[in-house]
DNA sequence: CCGAGATGCATGCAATTGCAAGGATAGGGT
DNA sequence: ACCCTATCCTTGCAATTGCATGCATCTCGG
């Protein structure tokens, strides 16, 4: 039944979002003040920069950053317009499109990565030692189990 | 067997940033399905019905609520529009908003926690021991420190 | 093969957000 | 008083997001 939270829980809640938030903030304005585009394109670049052939369906892609599929739709439009990434009709299937990065994809998300780490590192490592950080990781990784 | 010095602080960034999305995500959900408004409206409506007279400059909730301010003007509007809070001019100070909370949205706000706590409760709290809980709220609370 | 339902993607429209700019007031130094 | 700067709020415009819908394709059962 609705159950009353414990007040840790709500504390918990509270200092989840209002901390990711304040160093998503701090994190993206550090890489905006060098040039770069928003980390949503580093999440979609990196998923297909892994794969050894630059190549993963729109869907798959989708499933792995937590955007609405309309949303990644769109932001393919613009790493489309921009040159980071092709799409082509899947030969397995003719609804699904594959996301190919490019030589430019891959070389932007290279270089954007000495940034997002040293404002990770910045921001978030520089304030927790490593063992906190592995243990704020654990805390982390029991939310997001199966029906939640 | 971490390869970098700050391999934790990467990994507990990636959790951080996907887990609280995830969860913001479940329970604004959860808090549309009952039909109510998103939760930013919650974050103002609380901050003004926390004070005994139901009324701070909106300055003081933009600071409070991590809102651009452009962002919070707006959403003022909208709040001013379904007759939840007032704007009245500042008497010490020409340039501020006075922003005051009505019986409505004294009443919306209170009619909110329920589903809120519920779904707080859900998606975070039944997943962590109240230990664990208050031990994930302290490490947040470490890295919002000054100017990191 | 056919139809019903599910899946993958795209898009029109409205709402929200980001950005840059502007108007009004306050405060401090001269 | 005056200027200079900072603060508080608003707004026009462009970009992004949310939502509902549409379209093509796939899957499954008959």
């Amino acid at each position: 039944m609705p159950m009353k939270p414990n007040d840790s829980s709500v504390d918990a809640w509270v200092c989840l979002v209002r901390t990711e938030q304040r160093l998503l903030a701090r994190v993206e304005e550090d890489m905006k003040r060098a040039g770069f585009p928003p980390l949503e394109w580093y999440d979609v670049l990196v998923e297909l920069d892994r794969e050894p052939t630059g190549t993963l369906p729109q869907a798959v892609v989708q499933s792995r950053v937590l955007l609405a599929q309309y949303n990644l739709c769109r932001l393919c439009d613009r790493l489309q317009r921009e040159g980071l990434v092709l799409r082509q009709p899947s030969p397995d299937d003719g609804r699904s499109n594959l996301l190919v990065i490019t030589d430019n994809g891959r070389k932007l998300r290279r270089e954007m990565w000495p940034t997002y780490a040293a404002a990770i590192e910045t921001h978030l490592g520089s304030h927790l030692q490593p063992e906190e950080a592995s243990e704020l990781a654990r805390l982390l990784g029991k939310l997001v189990g199966g029906a939640g």
